[in-house]
DNA sequence: ATGCCTCAGCTCCTGAGA
């Protein structure tokens, strides 16, 4: 099966895409069976439930005006849906979560923090620390776990198409890529990690300058995986060709295939 | 360079994003 998330930069504007990038990946091989949706900017009365129902999905979505918004779009469905951090009171529409087959799959549009010192800063700060506490349980309650989204944290160097310029900016800063290794050390893999990928393998780029054509980006969106799916991991990537649309977003999705069958047939014989 | 895009909205400017 396959699994994807997308900050698409509002709904509104990107729903086309939305639509044309799953029948693409329908009409080239498997198709999406979860995706996970950041950045709605509406509320859960502009969302287009219809259009995602012809397509064959069904959704969850946990919107609000202007800013932030999530979504999870299913081929199956979805139980045990969550909003947010439970125990952690947020003005923001951040994490969307659902019980889908065997699989938690939790989507999430971490806080930007716009600069370090920052209150929005101490904001994200404090979100990851809360994220990190209510991961643990859920690892706890259910093993097979996906956690996916716009980050807005970069592993390392390797992320970043300037490291040296972009040292401890936001993003790059020690403070949120050691709340990332926490999340790491719960028993998460950073799937495209798991797999031999291409130079310069970015997830966003700016707007401006010319930064797509110039390969100046970040790789700051992610598909975690807990330990017990690693092994049923198959593919993970990062899918440029979105970002050559007309108006795109200015972030690609992220793509993950899991051995679906050894799931389904786990512990019968063949 | 308090800039450069893009989006939403109490829309002809501002705040936020990253």
């Amino acid at each position: 099966m396959k699994l994807a998330t997308w900050n698409i930069n509002s709904l509104t504007v990107r729903l086309p895409q939305v639509l044309d990038w799953l029948q693409g990946q329908s009409a080239t091989g498997e198709p999406v069976d979860v995706l996970a949706l950041q950045e709605l900017k509406l509320t859960d009365d502009k969302f287009p439930l219809n259009a995602f129902a012809e397509a064959g999905y069904q959704a969850a979505c946990f919107g609000q005006k202007t800013y932030n918004g999530v979504a999870l779009l299913s081929r199956t469905p979805m139980s045990n849906v969550t909003r947010n951090i439970p125990g952690f009171p947020d003005d923001m529409a951040r994490v969307i979560s659902a019980d889908i087959g065997d699989l938690r799959v939790v989507g999430a549009y971490f806080p930007n923090g716009q600069e370090p010192g920052s209150e929005k800063f101490a904001y994200k700060m404090r979100w990851l620390e809360a994220l990190r506490a209510w991961l643990c349980e859920e690892l706890s309650k259910n093993p097979r776990l996906v956690l996916m989204g716009d980050f807005n944290i970069t592993f390392d160097d390797l992320d970043v198409w300037d490291p040296l310029g972009l040292k401890d900016t936001i993003h790059c800063t020690e403070q949120e890529r050691v709340h990332l290794q926490s999340l790491i050390s719960l028993g998460l893999n950073d799937a495209v990690r798991l797999f031999p990928q291409p130079e310069k393998n970015y997830s966003w780029w700016d707007y401006r300058n010319m930064a797509f054509r110039r390969k100046q980006g970040l790789r700051i969106d992610h598909v975690l995986i807990s330990d017990a799916l690693k092994p049923l991991a198959v593919e993970c990537f990062i899918d440029p060709k979105p970002r050559r649309n007309e108006r795109p977003s200015d972030h690609a999705p992220v793509v993950l295939g899991i051995n679906g069958k050894s799931l389904a047939t786990l512990g019968s014989p063949k």
